[in-house]
DNA sequence: ACCTGAACACCGTTCAAGT
DNA sequence: ACCTGAACACCGTTCAAGT
């Protein structure tokens, strides 16, 4: 989609990129920044903010897009380059530490699929097709009990959108990880 | 708190359940509800409204105060008149049904929380009293490993919270909580 | 003591005018 | 083709005037 647009003048493009590029600094520290101050600190006026981004949900989700396809990459990445229970829980550490340091993003995008009844999150396919490499890893390695699904994962880790940033979350991380893990390991064939 | 305050006139104390009913009705819905249009349905002026609610997160706390309570209460009773695994179980349940409900509510508190920089969820240490209890029925009985603490078990569950009202959401929520309960089983005393 | 509704401020979104 | 900023609508919050 967005990849095979005609070509923007190069001027209108680096507005985009700079809308974006506050957006996400902004967004990540509260999920209620104005528009107004976004389109300012990129040094835009308001018309050339929605030229770009029709309204506040595009914006936020095409953010998200973005930050989801990194997570998606560190899992495949992971997957790739460690054992299989190791990459499954550096995994987690990454997104403990996402979802505490945009913790505004994540309420930014309730709000905004919230408002419309449920635009589907975009790349969160993108997303549960990389957590599936991490658990076929470990299905076969046999760390993990079969016939968890990428859905099912995810949502046992739901807690980490929960996680103070401002406090100390990483003991409570660790403590829900644990947790997730034990679960998914009983009944495994490799554990008992 | 607000057990103790001076007897209001009995048309104030009607405005104040009118609004708090219809907030509940409303929110329970979606988030964003105007603050007029729900001192409308009400029947109230801004103005009375206002004198009951300081500002939205006002609203939304104590709405949610009292919705708490009821999960804590439920809690309570379960935990007295079942056993502890299916105490723990029904409880469970309740809440999947509550965050699928009142799926706005969360959204709204979230905001509303969120905005000051973190008001403590009023009522949060009564819900996590009472689960307290489920959770210690359950580590005497065996039927759950010691050493977990309500907080590690509602941030296990907290995926509640992000299961689609208008959806299948109860095969979901049942293969979280199956997950949930093989990490809380592995390693009690009563278990393997 | 409590109520109402008009008034004000702020933010999302649009649009006329410019290059 | 793209940009700017003034203008408009809507919602949160306040307050003068009423009972």
């Amino acid at each position: 989609m967005s990849t095979s647009e005609v070509p923007q003048r190069s001027d209108a493009q680096r507005n985009r990129e700079r809308i974006l590029e506050v957006a996400l600094a902004e967004l990540s520290r509260s999920a209620d920044v104005p528009l107004s101050a976004i389109a300012k600190k990129a040094g835009v006026g308001q018309g050339t903010f929605y030229r770009n981004f029709p309204n506040r949900e595009a914006l936020v989700l095409e953010v998200h897009r973005q930050e989801v396809r990194q997570l998606a990459d560190s899992a495949a990445e992971l997957a790739r380059t460690r054992e299989p229970d190791r990459a499954l829980r550096e995994w987690m550490d990454d997104l403990a530490r996402y979802a505490t340091a945009k913790a505004g993003l994540a309420d930014a995008l309730r709000q905004a699929t919230a408002a419309t009844g449920g635009a589907a999150k975009p790349g969160s396919h993108l997303l549960l097709a990389a957590i599936e490499l991490l658990l076929n890893a470990n299905h076969e390695a046999g760390t993990i009990r079969p016939g968890v699904t990428a859905d099912d994962f995810f949502l046992a880790i739901a807690g980490v959108w929960q996680l103070d940033p401002r406090g100390d979350w990483q003991p409570r991380a660790a403590r829900l990880f644990d947790l997730v893990m034990r679960g998914l390991r009983a009944g495994a064939p490799g554990h008992e």
